[in-house]
DNA sequence: ATTCTTTATCGTAATATTGCAATATTAAAT
DNA sequence: ATTTAATATTGCAATATTACGATAAAGAAT
């Protein structure tokens, strides 16, 4: 085997699985964490700012993007890459969610 | 290859990339909502909870408590697992700052 | 003591991920 | 038209993940 058994699962969960996994590499974490960091979104100056190659850091913004996390359009010979604030707020709301289930159920718990 | 290079990226970007992956299956994500349904965390019945056979059930559940997203101790033959409050919390934390931090640089963004 | 129940580990096969050199692509600049 | 600059794709090797059958381990129940 080695391949997940997504449909078992609700959209849902697959959701943020796909979400989690995109970011579950430190490299993605670091292109997040520079996109939000430059003001502007114009980033042809990514790789220089990790330490990994260029074919490398490409496919980490491609997973980024298939994850849907970041959306990429083509200007000129640069691309300008910039975090979707949709699935960020997503992200902020499923954990927050759980956080406060957690919160309220203090007690009956390890 | 196929390692990552975990030591070129900061500690708080590592740390959140753990975190994140541990999360990035939907298996695991089910587990996780599973544990926050039930009440108590007497958990005997994650496996009927899931549609996975029971070593592989295991394993993930292995993964979730190496990234310290769960916490598990033994008691008499069934095992009490449940998820780390300060983990949810740093997860939270995290993303929240990063969607107030997209919220205050809108325009400049595509 | 033996059986039952529950969770963990081992072994293994299938598939996915990570990383990079080499090469391609594409548009701007000369 | 050529060169330059930036990003993408291909191909490949090393490693990691996913899944499960078989088996082990360990306390509970009879």
């Amino acid at each position: 085997m080695g391949a997940s058994k997504t449909d078992h699962f609700t959209d849902r969960q697959n959701e943020i699985a796909i979400l989690a996994k995109a970011l579950g590499h430190p490299a993605r974490i670091a292109i997040i964490e520079y996109l939000l960091k430059v003001d502007t979104c114009i980033c042809g100056d990514i790789v220089n700012e990790l330490p990994l190659a260029q074919p490398t850091v490409s496919q980490h913004l491609k997973e980024l993007k298939n994850a849907g996390i970041i959306k990429g359009d083509i200007e000129g010979n640069t691309v300008c890459y910039c975090v979707d604030e949709k699935v960020m707020h997503k992200l902020k709301s499923y954990f927050g969610n759980i956080f406060t289930r957690m919160e309220n159920k203090k007690g009956n718990c390890c």
